[in-house]
DNA sequence: TGCCCCGATATTGTATGCAATATGCAAAAA
DNA sequence: TTTTTGCATATTGCATACAATATCGGGGCA
């Protein structure tokens, strides 16, 4: 057997069957037997097992004992929570980033920030997002507690496929970058409770504007990326 | 085939080696191949496979592709990450919490905490850790974010291993349920800031009057223990 | 002596078969 | 017609065999 790189089988499977979910291949509620998966992606049960349980400790799945796995059903209720919950974990890591950024991360952060300006203006909606990724992650990165950045890196990762089209709302990138203006303003002046606001109605305001997509199957939102 | 209860031999096998590696039957750093966990626990590789996975997935192992799985070894700096995290977390349950609780979970959380005073006059650790625990699990509850509560109890869950003898420290029974007071204030005036800042700082001082069993081997934390 | 290469062994990753349970459907009873 | 029971089928849980890779120790070489 020969192995083209040093993921198994299983890492694979994740990372396909995540997509394929993503994209709306499988459908919220659907069965996903592991003999249909298996022949599906031409490996055998194990690795399919495997992925499967993977996938149900990131909720893309959900496995009941000896009734299989569905595809899991995010409601719009649930949805509203995870992105309540990113936003919380957001606004704590601006507030620890106010509180204990050294001087250097400040610098850089402003200097990154300033950097995405140009893509506002560009309207550039790929770049913004790469750079915003970034952006939000020195702010993870300053709070200097790793897990909690985890935390926030994992529920900002499960929201991608219900964010993706945020940038594309017109007008959405001078205003996030002003937004994000507000918040780097206030860590740089160790305002921790203005950083901590500033944050949560950044990503508040984010999720509003992407709020009627929310509702929609992903399907419907496949369509509406495309 | 016969199953004596709708768990399967994974589910028991997660929970029996957590308990192993909680105890310090396993040091951490130790190695767990998967033959001799088997022929331990009396089953096959498979669901010894499926329960490694899991505890990685909590924390508790780390598993390394091709090279086994190996118990996690939690430095103090990774100790007090956690910690910090699990502070923060509930600090944020307890804003939320009193922001949006309704009258009559206000209510409860107010009869609830009265009802723990006898616990810490008495001095019942087991009792008032039990009880602690409801308590902290309203707040989270409070909070009407179900998955944010989600993150603070698997956190609190992780934790626990290193929190057993936090109750036993002379005379911090009364001062813990002074301070759950404060926070109860709180969040029964519905004074967002107040509440954050009480629960940081018990969850913190919590922390603190245990800090010094965080740096033990499990092996000592398990003597201390008993 | 110290280092590197190579092969024997150990261990993980995957496939497959069997046992146990869940599911769906048809027939019978109310 | 509706509900229930029993059986056939489908699917999962587990065990085991095989394939591929990692690990470790010895021998060759500088």
């Amino acid at each position: 057997m020969v192995f083209l790189d040093d993921r198994t089988r299983a890492d694979r499977l994740v990372a396909d069957v995540s997509q394929d979910i993503i994209d709306g291949a499988f459908a919220p509620g659907e069965r996903l037997d592991e003999l249909s998966l298996a022949e599906r992606y031409g490996v055998s049960r194990t690795p399919v097992r495997e992925a499967l349980r993977r996938l149900a400790s990131s909720g893309l799945v959900d496995v009941r004992p000896r009734r299989g796995a569905v595809v899991a059903s995010i409601t719009p209720a649930k949805l509203a929570e995870l992105f309540g919950a990113m936003a919380e974990l957001e606004a704590t890591c601006a507030r620890l980033a106010a509180i204990g950024m050294s001087p250097l991360e400040r610098r850089r952060l402003e200097d990154f920030h300033a950097s995405m300006a140009p893509l506002a203006d560009a309207d550039d909606a790929d770049g913004f997002a790469a750079a915003n990724l970034t952006f939000h992650s020195q702010i993870y990165a300053g709070a200097h507690n790793g897990h909690l950045a985890e935390i926030a890196a994992g529920l900002r990762a499960r929201l991608l496929p219900y964010r993706r089209a945020q940038f594309r709302t017109p007008g959405r990138l001078p205003r996030s970058h002003a937004e994000h203006g507000v918040v780097v303003a206030a860590i740089l002046a160790a305002d921790a409770a203005e950083a901590h606001t500033a944050m949560l109605r950044h990503v508040s305001l984010v999720e509003d504007s992407f709020e009627r997509l929310a509702a929609l199957q992903p399907a419907t939102r496949r369509a509406v990326r495309a």
